[in-house]
DNA sequence: ATCGCTGCAAAAATTTTGCAGGTAA
DNA sequence: TTACCTGCAAAATTTTTGCAGCGAT
């Protein structure tokens, strides 16, 4: 069960940048390299440690956080423990997947199908909204943690 | 497409309360009572701006949820705007549903069926995960705001 | 009488905003 | 040059913690 995506190069995540006029500048390559080398949905903080201090102030990090957010270059999660997450989406089917995260150790990890995409056709259709989309995510017990109660 | 889930007794609350050997308060059966008259999940200032003045203060509304959740009592929800909103749980299953929310006028529309529970078992039996549960909610365009644009 | 609960105050943590200067295009 | 972007500082939100006193059992 490994990570659901390739990489992305950064070249492409660039020229996205470009096509809508925004400017690629240092702090932003650097958090995209950093969000193109997370297996896992990352939280600002996160980002912020994984750079070179000085590199990048973290109020840098929320604006350009939502700047991807909105250019649908990145993906916001919450698991519940409300820090928002993010993940750079890839493909062209935004590379939709689910999280099962361990409630013990906070282990991550990636499953490679979505179940729920029938389930908003159906949702659409009963309830007579548009653009139907989801969010799904599991917790359990990971078995490192079965095995150390 | 009513709300999934019929009101709870006041009593009934409070028996479970007591048997875990929780004091019953004036702040607690009036957070209750918001909870069971909350045909949503509800935020904790909407709980706290539900009461009477003077009633409850905020930070007695956050630890009493953090009691009622972590007694099973009360389930917390994310809609992905930063802000945990929480359900009275009800019934012996728990009442497992989902929410539609709309993302132009934040209405919520509560689905009354649980899609997910056998992806659950999908879920643990590849990954070897245990206690498998789910967070599951849709988000779309509701058809009023369909209709103005 | 005991243990739990509450309010108030203060702190912590996360996220947003204002502004003056700097930089990619 | 002209937008756009950045860092710093400050503010706004949301949530947590300490403590002394009150209250349910």
């Amino acid at each position: 069960m490994g990570h659901a995506h390739a990489k992305r190069r950064l070249v492409e995540l660039m020229e996205q940048l470009r096509a809508k006029s925004r400017k690629i500048t240092g702090p932003r390559q650097k958090i995209l390299d950093v969000l193109r080398n997370s297996r896992h949905p990352v939280t600002i903080k996160e980002v912020f440690a994984r750079m070179p201090k000085g590199d990048c102030d973290l109020v840098t990090i929320y604006r350009s956080m939502h700047l991807l957010e909105g250019m649908g270059m990145v993906k916001r999660f919450d698991f519940g423990d409300g820090v928002a997450r993010f993940e750079l989406i890839d493909g062209l089917d935004g590379g939709h997947h689910h999280h099962l995260i361990c409630t013990r150790c906070d282990r991550i990890v990636e499953l490679e199908d979505c179940f729920a995409q029938e389930m908003e056709k159906a949702v659409s259709a009963r309830s007579g909204f548009q653009s139907v989309t989801h969010k799904l995510e599991f917790f359990g017990v990971c078995p490192i943690c079965q095995a150390t109660p």
